[in-house]
RNA sequence: GGCUCGGUAGCUCAGUUGGUAGAGCAGAGGACUGAAAAUCCUCGUGUCGGCGGUUCGAUUCCGUCCCGAGCCA
């Protein structure tokens, strides 16, 4: 909401000249590809202040499995919506969503260069191109639970069935396993009494456009060295003490059905803790969860348009000189 | 040295009463608009260990060699 009152205004006030819209730096890519390091060399560079794009980082005490930059490490550099929930609360892309339009005015006001780092697609693509889900139904647990519950005793099949009463063609679009998303959809009208389909017509399927003078460098890696370095990450965590860190959040109560318990990292060592697996077994399929996980997240990265790669296997000095080139460029440009 | 059992997809194995083969895992590709590190979809050709023989046709039967495991000397 807020978001889009300001880029509204923004807009009215220069006649709709793409320079003055906010401008926003973005660095994404699958995991362990090096983002946050590269992040803090262009932020150091261009006077950047960094926002995680991270959908798990948001929440606090999860450090070793996330991958978390410790404040020490920051070199004095803002880093935002990092630690902002605990682990039992949930969190939605309309909140990170929200938060980040208003931080991104705040920062560009102050005339520091917003940064957007992290590999959660969905959350960074949201905000890059401007989703609108304020127009949209919050998100209602009750009403989820009944659904599944549904789900459950009478096969998913029975919920996409009613979504094709109400809502065709979402219902079409959509796999009649997907529970999440069929629960999802049936959920917007049944708050709104709008199908979904017709809440998100005007944006989908339309050419993207920005709220943000954007720029999104994209980091890629060839796959096998990408999977040795998520291997090497994952014993480092482990010797970090991950196998700790999860077993005191679980001491403290947070319950394995948690958004964030379901983690990469945490959801695995948490079921070893509990005796359903052995530790062999529990860090081999922490690995391969990892690795799918990045597989996946180039999946969206590979559809998500207006993305500029940049080779993230070359010599630390090569990535950063590349990367500065083309952020100058970009921020030249905009000056004419 | 002798005997037995194995050698089939990256791995573990199934199978073909002779008509060139298929599961699980691993892997690959894709979808994704308020749970997203979640959720979901699609994808199986490989000298059937090598070389000969029998046969219209051998991965399958026979011989031989190689490799592995076990047992007996």
């Amino acid at each position: 909401m807020t978001g889009n009152d300001r880029g509204d205004r923004a807009g009215k006030r220069a006649g709709d000249r793409s320079g003055t819209r906010p401008p926003l730096i973005a660095i994404v890519g699958p995991t362990a590809v090096g983002k946050t390091a590269l992040s803090l060399d262009l932020a150091e560079r261009f006077g950047c202040e960094i926002i995680n794009g991270d959908s798990m980082q948001v929440y606090r005490r999860m450090d070793i499995g996330t991958a978390k930059l410790p404040p020490e490490e920051r070199r004095g550099i803002p880093h935002h919506l990092i630690d902002i929930r605990e682990p039992h609360e949930p969190f939605s892309v309309a909140e990170f969503q929200k938060l980040c339009a208003e931080l991104i005015n705040d920062i560009a006001s102050r005339g520091r260069l917003p940064m957007l780092v992290g590999g959660t697609g969905l959350y960074v693509e949201a905000v890059c191109y401007g989703f609108p889900l304020s127009e949209a139904a919050d998100a209602d647990p009750d009403f989820r639970r009944r659904m599944r519950a549904i789900a459950e005793s009478e096969g998913p099949e029975v919920l996409h069935a009613r979504l094709k009463e109400v809502d065709p063609e979402t219902a079409a679009r959509l796999h009649p396993r997907d529970v999440k998303r069929v629960i999802r959809a049936l959920e917007v009208y049944e708050t709104t009494g709008r199908p979904m389909s017709e809440v998100q017509a005007q944006r989908r399927g339309e050419p993207k456009t920005s709220p943000y003078d954007l720029l999104i460098l994209g980091l890629k890696m060839d796959r096998e060295k990408l999977y040795e370095r998520i291997e090497r990450r994952v014993e480092e965590m482990l010797a970090a003490g991950l196998v700790r860190e999860v077993a005191s959040l679980l001491a403290e109560g947070v319950p394995r059905t948690a958004t964030s318990m379901q983690a990469i990292g945490y959801k695995e060592i948490a079921a070893y803790l509990a005796g359903e697996t052995d530790y062999p077994a529990a860090v081999a399929a922490l690995i391969r969860n990892t690795r799918r996980f990045a597989k996946r997240q180039l999946s969206w990265f590979r559809r998500m348009p207006g993305i500029v790669w940049v080779d993230a296997g070359e010599k630390k000095e090569i990535l950063y000189r590349k990367t500065c080139d083309i952020i100058t460029g970009k921020l030249l440009s905009n000056r004419e």
